[in-house]
DNA sequence: CTCATATATTCCATTTTAGGAATATAGGTG
DNA sequence: CACCTATATTCCTAAAATGGAATATATGAG
């Protein structure tokens, strides 16, 4: 029961579900996801945990940079279900396609290092 | 999204998943979801509106008694999906097993009427 | 109408959650 | 080593969620 509410938890919000939906089309670190969503670093950064902590992401590092990305979902059916389903669901809303449309100008060679 | 998240959100607790998991036995009252969970009845009808509102659940009204039952699931996706896979998912749930046990010695004749 | 019962709503307290600022940590460069 | 940058963590505040007591509403009985 813990494990399923744990999972539910973490789509049950906005900014979670749309760095799932960005993960799906590439890999992105913590600025990147930073400059997409444009909200604290920090808060970034906890969303991801929360989402790693569900078993939806998994992270590696790169240097200086962090890559997140989407698991494989074999942590559980919820997870499976969940990252099979959002594969196609929410793809037509507006706020997912803006994002998904700005996503190949979002490049960490030019969205960090200020 | 708004939608979405409202499905998620109203699975994300424990007493209202075990309120779904007990009406995929049996339609059922507030005051014999009340005895099944041992909380405060207004506590209860609070859980049902969250999960009327996600379109988890519907109602009808008996006399005094109001009956919950599980929708069709014909409002999103988001919500079939979810009450197809609650079928199965946490039937081996200890706190499930031991309602579900329950259920047949809760009824509204004996449960209600203090 | 009056009374009793099942449910819904309001109000309040406690806990949890989301967010950001400040700070700490980790890894890279010189 | 010192310094810079990306990320994580801590601390704090505001908003939201949970739960119960008290109250309101609705339905049925007499």
């Amino acid at each position: 029961m813990k494990d399923f509410i744990k999972v539910m938890k973490a789509v049950s919000d906005a900014n979670r579900v749309k760095i799932l939906k960005m993960l799906q089309h590439k890999i992105m670190c913590v600025c990147e996801l930073q400059a997409a969503l444009e909200i604290a670093q920090p808060t970034v950064s906890k969303h991801l945990k929360i989402l790693e902590d569900a078993g939806l992401v998994n992270h590696r590092k790169d240097g200086l940079w962090v890559d997140y990305y989407l698991t494989d979902g074999a942590s559980s059916p919820y997870v499976a279900n969940l990252l099979g389903n959002l594969r196609h669901w929410l793809d037509d809303e507006p706020g997912v396609i803006e994002l998904v449309k700005r996503l190949p100008g979002i490049r960490r060679e030019e969205v960090c290092r200020k």
